[in-house]
DNA sequence: AGGCAAGATGCTCATATGAGCAGATTGATG
DNA sequence: CATCAATCTGCTCATATGAGCATCTTGCCT
């Protein structure tokens, strides 16, 4: 369109060339408002794309839908980077800010694991906070020896706000049902459940129901128990349990071999953080957030998007 | 840094989500200056990028610059698409668009050919001028049948603005120079190239010099005698004339068999307009820019970046 | 043709913004 | 520790801009 030409000339004499609309109405001879009407126009229209280009910048838009669709307290989206992945740092990066700006500041915060708390933890400053209790949420995994596996998240974590940390002293998944009730009749056990399932604050991750999966690496589970969870409708796991689409426990008995706070905790948390990173978790993460197990979303902008689309 | 990270946010609110720098300061417990000068600060750093998107849109900053250094009257110089390639037909667009808005209004406009100049011609709208006396400025070439060749293109632009047009019947290269002077004796070629000399305006385009070049493909050249021109130094030609980097003829015996106006008269017009798309035509648009063939100059972005770096 | 609704245009006026400046703060230096 | 330069801060004031409204076009239906 003609009127469309007229626009861009506008745009690149305000925005490229920085006069004024009253000098661009005289150049072009069009009113003033005229000028000011055209460069509305070309903004709505996305002719003039205004963009926000920094690691930590986040997509406040985005963070409003997605809070008003599924009715969370906060949501965080940083955009994806154009090309490979500097995804998860951004992801984390967030969450780090997040966490340190949240208030009031949690006396207990329980945790779960993954590469993607792992690099959450990495993020957080020395001194995000003060006198802040880390907790384990779920059994302790070593992820990989180096960086100290799960245990030496929570302590980073706990460490940097100089704190306290309650690890969780069992397996993941156990064996038999019996051993499992016999670790946490165990008393220290049982005191971290306790104060676990009381933290004031959740933090956790949730993992993909595939064969990368770090139960798998780790020996929990092989790799066909996946693919039969898979097969059942799991969709991936959150503090270790496998959920299908609806949020719902997939393998009543793996689930009760299984050491962790259980998910309804989670659900009645009123500050329940919820980091992912990704498109491999987008369909965990629609679940975890349609099923209602976070309060808090800290995400990418593809998961944002995925996560906004119909159904 | 840590300023920086304000700068984002203030941005964010700024730009995405239209708060006004009073209600920033507020929230972020800035004053109103402090905001208004990191918003400052946030464009000039990149942080924020405001981009016109369009097919249509230019760069003036870069049309300055080329302007400024290469001592231009003007320069368009339009966006080169992400991906794959529109950028002939945005180039093409821009020059129609050149040659519709100049004024005043050439009595004669004299046109080499080309793809380049055949897509310019295309674009061009009905109506475009009016009276316009297109005259050839060398040798015809039938590029392709389809179109009508080097005659189509120019009756073209004429047909379009309601004018004459003067054809040069006469081959772009001849074997031998005699038959060459015999043809410029020619009453009809020696008028045609008069007026051609005289033309107020000339609208061309440039080759490189390599075997795509339309002389090889119309048989004027073989792809060895091509190649031997490259080797002497030759970059691309100019109306059928192959120059060296400094934009002197390379082979003068080639050049005194080539039909045409010679290059000063390009070089001694008011208004002479090249126009350029594409990577391979790189340095023979160095050499026409630099060697003051054109006085306006219409091409892509990254054409007009290659012109504006040291060297 | 006449009349009418939808949209475009140019205005007034309140508000948002940037330039320029004076005072405050910081940090380096003797 | 005093001094000074360099930077930063918050201000006043002139200017640029957007909201809201009356008026004018335009195209459409009767």
């Amino acid at each position: 369109m003609e009127e469309e030409l007229i626009m861009v000339r506008v745009a690149e004499l305000y925005y490229d060339e920085d006069k004024t609309q009253d000098e661009i109405g005289a150049l072009l001879k069009l009113s003033r408002w005229k000028v000011g009407r055209l460069l509305t126009q070309a903004r709505e229209r996305g002719i003039v794309r205004i963009e926000i280009v920094h690691p930590r910048a986040r997509r406040l838009g985005l963070e409003r839908q997605l809070v008003e669709r599924h009715g969370l307290t906060a949501a965080v989206v940083v955009p994806s980077p154009d090309g490979d992945d500097g995804t998860l740092e951004r992801v984390a990066q967030a969450a780090a800010d997040y966490l340190t700006a949240m208030r009031p500041v949690p006396r207990t915060l329980g945790v779960s694991w993954g590469r993607t708390l792992r690099a959450v933890a990495e993020s957080l400053p020395d001194g995000w906070a003060t006198g802040v209790t880390v907790v384990q949420l779920n059994g302790g995994v070593s992820l990989n020896r180096r960086s100290g596996g799960a245990a030496g998240l929570a302590v980073t974590i706990a460490q940097r706000a100089s704190g306290h940390v309650s690890l969780l002293p069992s397996p993941a998944i156990l064996e038999r049902v019996e051993t499992k009730q016999a670790i946490e009749a165990d008393r220290t056990v049982a005191a971290v459940l306790v104060e676990a399932a009381e933290a004031q604050a959740f933090l956790f991750t949730a993992g993909p129901c595939d064969a990368t999966s770090a139960h798998v690496e780790n020996g929990y589970l092989s790799a066909s128990d996946v693919e039969e969870l898979a097969r059942r409708g799991a969709v991936g796991d959150v503090l270790g349990r496998y959920i299908d689409a609806d949020g719902n426990i997939v393998d009543p008995q793996l689930d009760a071999r299984t050491v962790g706070v259980d998910l309804g905790r989670l659900r009645a948390a009123k500050r329940s953080i919820f980091v992912t990173a990704g498109d491999a978790k987008h369909d965990i993460a629609r679940t975890v957030v349609t099923s209602g197990l976070c309060s808090v979303l800290v995400t990418d902008e593809t998961t944002a998007r995925a996560l906004l689309e119909e159904r």
